[in-house]
DNA sequence: ATCAAATCATTCGATATCAAAGTAATTGCC
DNA sequence: GGCAATTACTTTGATATCGAATGATTTGAT
């Protein structure tokens, strides 16, 4: 007894937070792309040119599963940031399957300019939380994105 | 004196949240796809759909509003709804540049019995967090959201 | 009544994204 | 050594998405 109303509760509240989660996400988003769009990158190439500057040359494969991002998505990214000369190509000679991707100088200069106009806003954009908060989302953020990406539990 | 640490300290920790947000929302929304995937649906055709059903008919420019969409997308996801007969156009009498979007009853057959499974694969997804988590997941993400949106305080 | 401005939808050109199919290269097994 | 399976990338075809330009219609100001 009861249960039918707790499921129903259940579902409210799942809804309601699934809502509230991608919005808040949407939105923050949306800020970034703003900023972005100057530099005339888009999100995902600013993820690729960022992985670049941080860890070195990557292959795609590596690329692929820092971006979470499907293989024949990112040879559409790495092709569109090649043609402008941002990153390079090398094909690997010990296994020529493989292709490594790196950073132009114009690329390098690009992302070090453009890189910390993106961290201050994203600093801005989480200054509406206190530390704490920032603290407390990102716990849950994890606890949920680590149970989803697994089997399940229940 | 410590401001640089602090900021230091601060660009981390907003950057930790960020990505650990965006990649629990991708992973969520990525598990729900694969629901949806089987009914062929995309989630914003489930989005339209499913705004459809709850409240009537509703014209393209309120969809979009609904869905946090820009209008020439409106035009092609309805497009391709409609190509399927899930749903249909009516240019308004009163105001022709208006167009009302209809579910046809194919539409609302496929929703209901589509969304069921899809806000149970919510609860699934989320029942990682406690329906306290869940709640406070969702205050962190509204108060984030409403923030971003606005023009920012500081 | 007429012309300008605003509004709603569509079209267009980019990029993103996936899944599936295809190509090239390597590894493993016999 | 040679064929099968695997692996890495590319290609293809579909949908999503945006912003800017365009077209159609209505509203407002004079």
């Amino acid at each position: 007894m009861g249960t039918h109303y707790r499921g129903r509760a259940a579902e409210v509240r799942a809804l309601d937070t699934y809502i509230k989660l991608t919005r808040a996400t949407s939105s923050v988003g949306v800020r970034l792309s703003r900023g972005l769009a100057e530099a005339g990158l888009t999100p995902t190439q600013l993820g690729v040119l960022e992985a670049l500057l941080h860890l070195g040359p990557l292959g795609q494969r590596v690329l692929g599963g820092k971006l979470l991002m499907s293989g024949g998505n990112i040879t559409t990214v790495v092709d569109n940031l090649e043609r402008r000369r941002l990153v390079r190509r090398e094909r690997r000679g010990d296994d020529r399957r493989h292709v490594t991707v790196h950073l132009t100088s114009e690329g390098r200069r690009l992302i070090s300019r453009v890189f910390p106009g993106h961290v201050a806003a994203i600093v801005e954009a989480f200054s509406a939380l206190t530390p704490a908060e920032q603290e407390q989302l990102g716990r849950l953020a994890k606890k949920l994105g680590r149970s989803v990406s697994r089997p399940g539990s229940a």
